[in-house]
DNA sequence: TGATTGACCAACT
DNA sequence: CAGTTGGCCAATC
């Protein structure tokens, strides 16, 4: 697309997010050029479900490593079953030795 | 068409 | 230390 919206973005971010590793909001809204975006990464998400390719959204979390948006995904606990399927561990909502499945685009993705 | 909200983050009070 | 505010873009009311 020549000029690609926030959303188109962000999807393919978090599509390109590998096998077992996790993200923030915060880190991609960066990595697009604004951290206040931060919020419309998560609402991305949302609007994620229309998209016909798939978009990883349980790789993302906030920046503390918290299960925020986990209703979103059809169940509470939906989201941790899937990141707990990638050989992630989370307990209590929040993602064990998160900075080390951390992912990050602005330095793996980066261009 | 204007106002409000939304799965966030950071700074200020 | 905790609560509030500003900021960003897009969708919904």
């Amino acid at each position: 697309m020549a000029d690609p919206s926030f959303f188109e973005k962000v999807y393919e971010v978090v599509r390109q997010i590998p096998y077992g590793r996790v993200t923030s909001y915060g880190a991609i809204a960066s990595y697009l050029g604004s951290a206040g975006s931060s919020r419309m990464v998560g609402w991305a998400m949302n609007s994620s479900h229309g998209t016909e390719t798939y978009v990883p959204a349980h790789r993302v979390v906030n920046r503390n490593g918290v299960l925020t948006g986990k209703h979103h995904f059809g169940g509470p606990n939906v989201m941790k079953q899937l990141l707990e399927s990638e050989g992630i561990k989370v307990n209590n909502d929040q993602i064990v030795d998160f900075k080390k499945h951390f992912w990050n685009p602005a330095t793996e993705l980066k261009y």
